[in-house]
DNA sequence: GTTGACAACTTGTCTAAACAAGTATATATT
DNA sequence: AATATATACTTGTTTAGACAAGTTGTCAAC
């Protein structure tokens, strides 16, 4: 049983998605949404507090809180969200192709040094994956999970979900991630698994990954062709310090 | 006078950057904040809530509040923060050069409809900016403002800083903004201003900005040399819904 | 020494209430 | 008709309290 504000949230996020509140209508009221679902005020703030949050709603003092446009996820980054998930939830054919395993590796820390990785040889489980979308091979994935929190990573979860491994088998929580996106030339290996041509240009984002105990255990380089990229984030403006 | 919430959410951020509260070490819990700064636990958790939202803390049941890694601030994009005050922030010489400047243009909406953008022909004023870092001309901003929201845009205004003309001058407040990362072939325009070679790639952002009565109002396209372009984003697992 | 129960901390969730402040509408006044 | 006013809505902020649940250390029992 997850808390109330969080059904709310998600009640009120199926019902715009499904256009039962539309694109630049009003939200029932705070004081009707404690009626609507039998909660307080505060519950109901919350809920439309993570609306706002992830671009659904704005909310308008002594109006109300207006649906907008929202265009959260967008193939093939776009926040926290599994590979997998995101293809589920965009019906889109893809396929996964592990074209490296291996179970005795090191870190290569160098590569993401720019965000603040400050450890020395770390034994990690290495996994390349070629993500394949309409026939096409289109991402190259590399994965490299921390043994001394990840012991073991099989073959076959990197086949299926890495996530869906780490959360549903393993019972792990992931709570945040940065990353960073770079442009950079394709290089030999880019070309061999993606059949490009020399010159060519590959948007690259790297990124750790931590659990919510803040452990960081997961460390991806994802490489994708060019001209499929595309990367699309929702922000709100900060109110000035001082 | 703003609010208790933020005024605790500054003075704890700016402890952080100082390093008082550094990282890897927890802050006060949240008896002791109400404490510290007179005020309930609800309105110190809210400050809390936000430091979380915006990577400088995680927060662990039973534990308290861990600062962790944080590396909001990088150039030349992130968020939804003005040119200028980003530049000023990280101590950046840099230089703005208004090379176009047209009152009575039209919206381009070709290049904005992957970001649902459904207007038809709007009036606006049009300005082509180029910024230079460390005497090298690395990004164009092109800018359309919406003469129906705001009619009269100074070229002045666009010389300094457009975002402080909006708020400080106009007292407009800027609400949030959708933004889209691709990676395209530099044109002619990009390769006489910048001083590029045939071939050279470009990193383009093309945003919508909204202010807090959800008024969609600017429309910038930022195309950035490939080799100088990074972005970085800080984003927190979402809860799988039902 | 090991184990288990307990106490004292921590954060998470929810409630009920009060007041401030912005918006919109109806109404009375001019 | 235009203007001002009252009032009934809306969201924003803060408080005080209660209980749940995870973490840590102490201490007694075995």
């Amino acid at each position: 049983m997850i808390n109330k504000s969080a059904l709310v949230y998600d009640d009120l996020m199926q019902k715009i998605d499904a256009e039962v509140y539309q694109l630049g209508t009003y939200l029932p009221s705070e004081n009707q949404l404690c009626d609507l679902y039998g909660i307080s005020r505060e519950t109901g703030r919350k809920a439309l507090a993570t609306l706002a949050e992830n671009g659904y709603i704005q909310k308008i003092r002594g109006k109300g809180s207006l649906v907008i446009e929202h265009r959260q996820y967008e193939f093939p980054v776009s926040g926290i969200v599994s590979y997998k998930e995101l293809a589920q939830k965009l019906h889109i054919a893809t396929e996964n192709v592990v074209y490296g395993y291996d179970p005795e590796a090191t870190l290569p820390i160098a590569a993401f040094a720019s965000l603040g990785v400050d450890l020395t040889e770390e034994p990690v489980t290495a996994i390349k994956r070629v993500r394949v979308i309409d026939d096409e091979p289109d991402i190259i994935d590399k994965d490299y999970i921390l043994k001394s929190v990840i012991p073991d990573v099989p073959r076959k979860a990197a086949e299926d979900s890495l996530y869906a491994y780490f959360e549903d088998e393993l019972g792990l929580e992931i709570g945040y991630a940065t990353k960073e996106i770079t442009m950079e030339p394709a290089n030999a290996e880019d070309r061999a698994e993606l059949n490009l041509d020399p010159g060519a240009y590959m948007a690259v984002v790297r990124s750790v990954t931590s659990l919510t105990d803040a452990r960081a255990f997961q460390f991806t380089e994802s490489r994708h062709r060019a001209d499929k990229f595309r990367f699309r984030d929702f922000a709100r403006r900060q109110r000035k310090p001082m």
